[in-house]
DNA sequence: CCGTGATCATGG
DNA sequence: CCATGATCACGG
């Protein structure tokens, strides 16, 4: 190919410049990236593509982020607050199955009064997700994996009572000064796990007898078991 | 084999 | 340190 020859910018799919203004805009730029691969993303966006994820986990969600016009950082809201959407790209093996839990928010461990399902940030999250499976199974590099068609969910009656449940056992046991003694064997969707840099980060939180003991942050994430029945909802049984 | 507990990168 | 994006990797 002669320099010159299709090389036009205004040829090149480019990642968007603003948030998505609706719900339909947000579901269009779904499409666009559907079926492309994480590499094709990467390089129109110039992204380095690193040939794992040992050191760049959220590396795959980020540039998702980039495609969707996602504002990066780090607050404790919605992805898309103004369209009330949390974006959460899930990795999925060949048979669309979960490979990893889904992380949900930070666990807050003091300043609990007056917190409740409703008002809480796990409700706020997941009362209505944008889910974009990408293939994550390890043997594919990075570059190669598929992304595939992202949907809007919201939970049913049922899922609301299974997730509110777990959540108020877990806050119950947090508020009660029993922080130390949850383990992720907690929860039949939602349980929570130690979220941190490193073992060695401490937080504060409620002990025995209302005494301040420093413990490892917590952070709630899904269950795979929960992820996929959402999943299968969306696409089928397997 | 798989889930739990640990860890990595980044921005504020 | 908090909170986001998550995946890694070891022990049961």
């Amino acid at each position: 190919m002669e320099s010159g020859d299709l090389t036009d910018a205004s040829e090149q799919l480019q990642p968007p410049r603003n948030e998505p203004q609706t719900e339909t805009e947000l579901l269009a730029r779904c499409s666009v990236i559907a079926g492309m691969t994480l590499g094709e993303l990467a390089k129109l966006a110039k992204v380095k593509i690193p040939k794992d994820f040992k050191r760049h986990k959220g590396w795959a969600g980020q540039l998702i982020e980039l495609w969707l016009g996602a504002e990066a950082g780090s607050k404790p809201t919605q992805d898309f607050q103004h369209l009330g959407i949390e974006l959460k790209t899930i990795p999925v093996d060949y048979q669309g199955m979960p490979l990893e839990t889904t992380y949900v928010c930070y666990c807050p461990l003091q300043g609990l009064q007056g917190l409740n399902w409703l008002n809480s940030n796990v409700f706020n999250k997941l009362q209505r997700v944008l889910w974009l499976p990408v293939q994550g199974n390890r043997d594919i590099a990075p570059a190669d994996r598929i992304i595939g068609n992202g949907f809007l969910w919201s939970p049913n009656a049922n899922q609301i009572n299974v997730l509110r449940n777990d959540w108020e056992e877990l806050m119950e046991a947090i508020v009660l000064g029993n922080v130390a003694q949850i383990t992720a064997r907690m929860g039949d969707a939602l349980h929570l796990r130690p979220k941190a840099a490193s073992g060695q980060i401490t937080a504060e939180a409620t002990g025995d007898s209302g005494t301040l003991i420093q413990t490892r942050p917590r952070g709630f994430y899904l269950r795979k078991s929960f992820t996929q029945q959402i999943l299968q909802q969306q696409f089928g049984t397997f």
